[in-house]
RNA sequence: GGUAGGAUACUCAAGUGGCCAACGAGGGCGGACUGUAAAUCCGCCGGCUUACGCCUUCCUCGGUUCGAAUCCGAGUCCUACCA
């Protein structure tokens, strides 16, 4: 199976300007890639993945990728999947979120490869300093409105009713100029992005064919979905970010874990480096005992290694093995230490729970569990309050020092899975 | 600029003098079932309170009234039609 069948297969391949001429020359030798990422925000969150993924899956090919940060398109907004036109960003918070984005783009990347060393490139480095006459008359010429308008990006908010403003329309502009840069600079022949990239992309290869005269590709991946229709990558607390300091591991890692079974086969086809065979095993496994879960765990595993690391993964699957399974009795003090810094913990004075000690709904308030004393009481009563994971249905409680866990900590819990601790102080 | 209509809880949306902390739907949170899934069923969803109840809400400010989401006045914003 050569890279494209590989990448058929996973489901990454939407469209593609030329297939057969693009099989043809990937048969020929490596040749360089690239995919833009905008700091729209100072972190990237999964969705961004497929993109950065379906670039080290080109280098594993012998090919070179090159990540491009975009801190000159991100000046613009791209108008692509966009209902209204958006606030510019300051400079300030754009410099900022380059230099997080930077970082990540270069975790999944291999810049030390023997032959192929992934770049990461920065497309102000070669868009802030073009003149705007020059930008018209090298660039501009080259693009006829009757296509430019005639984009879904632009089409749609023409007939929608915000509009779209001249900055927006340019938007194609800057980022065709940025392939044909790469082309010029790098012998960069493909684009790769997410299947709302079309129009971008083809504005690229467009112009790279007009003004050198060379082929170019586009290629796009289809944009993940989840069985009810919503966009993937959110949850009621916002974004799955990669960045671990705004979702944590252990939240990152059981956000895969609860993928959708009729979503999982897809998931670890776009999301892991597993093997087709692996990848069909696992789902054979899946199909004769659902309950096992192993096909969504190995999917939770193998995507937060990749982003967050093996030693993040190791204590994020400790810390899901105690809450999800053993109970806190058989637990070491030092496996539990582990559990604290992956779930949320708030603060407690040791002192109030001396004596009678504090009641429980005043402490789920207080751990952020309940957001009020009364929705507390409500959940006790409902039975879907755990301390230390033993079911507590009783209003009146109270946590005394008896209730602490190696001397420091008290676990609540609500429902099945939302958890948090309460350490001493 | 003119005319008409509208602003109610997370969202949509009832309510047009007391029965209103405010119908219903979506959504959220819990429970049962199960598998940390889906589907289904049940409970809850302004705050405080064991509870009786108390307190703060229906765009804003002021007024009428024993009593206002509801009536009156002014203001702000939104929508539709006309210019």
């Amino acid at each position: 199976m050569n890279l494209i069948e590989d990448l058929q297969w996973r489901g990454l391949l939407a469209d593609c300007t030329d297939l057969d001429a693009l099989n043809k020359r990937l048969g020929e030798g490596p040749l360089a890639l690239y995919c833009g990422f905008d700091p729209t925000g100072d972190s990237l969150h999964v969705g961004h993945l497929i993109g950065q993924l379906t670039l080290r899956r080109f280098q594993l090919a012998g090919h070179h990728p090159i990540a491009l940060a975009g801190g000159a398109t991100g000046m613009i907004g791209d108008p692509s999947g966009k209902s209204a036109e958006r606030n510019l960003l300051t400079r300030e918070q754009l410099a900022h979120n380059v230099a997080s984005i930077k970082g990540q783009l270069a975790r999944l990347l291999d810049f030390d490869a023997a032959g192929n060393p992934a770049k990461l490139v920065d497309n102000a480095d070669w868009t802030a300093p073009i003149s705007y006459l020059d930008f018209l008359r090298d660039v501009g010429k080259y693009f006829s409105l009757n296509v430019m308008l005639a984009k879904d990006s632009v089409k749609s908010r023409m007939e929608g009713d915000s509009g779209i403003s001249y900055t927006e329309f340019s938007y194609q502009l800057l980022q065709a100029y940025d392939f044909y840069h790469l082309r010029n600079v790098h012998k960069c022949e493909l684009q790769i992005g997410g299947s709302d990239q079309w129009g971008n992309i083809t504005a690229g290869t467009d112009f790279i064919r007009k003004k050198l005269g060379v082929p170019a590709w586009g290629w796009t991946f289809p944009l993940i979905t989840k069985t009810d229709g919503t966009k993937f990558g959110k949850t009621e607390g916002g974004a799955v970010w990669l960045d671990p300091k705004r979702t944590s591991s252990y939240k990152f890692y059981q956000f895969f874990v609860n993928t959708d079974d009729a979503k999982v086969g897809e998931y670890l086809r776009k999301f892991t480096f597993l093997s087709r065979a692996e990848i069909e095993d696992l789902e054979a496994k899946h199909a004769a005992n659902p309950g096992a879960r192993d096909a969504h765990k190995a999917l939770a595993r193998a995507v937060t290694a990749l982003a967050h690391g093996d030693a993040a993964l190791a204590a994020t699957l400790k810390a899901s093995d105690i809450l999800f399974g053993a109970e806190i009795g058989d637990t070491s003090e030092e496996t539990f230490r582990d559990i604290v810094g992956e779930i949320p913990t708030k603060e407690f004075a040791t002192a109030q729970l001396e004596g009678v000690g504090t009641g429980l709904t005043d402490l789920l308030v207080h751990s952020g569990l309940a957001p009020s004393k009364g929705q507390a009481r409500k959940d006790i009563e409902g039975g879907g309050i755990y301390v230390n994971n033993v079911k507590s249905p009783d209003i009146t409680r109270t946590l005394t020092s008896a209730d602490v866990l190696f001397g420091k900590y008290v676990l609540l819990r609500k429902g099945k899975r939302t958890y948090a601790v309460l350490s001493l102080v």
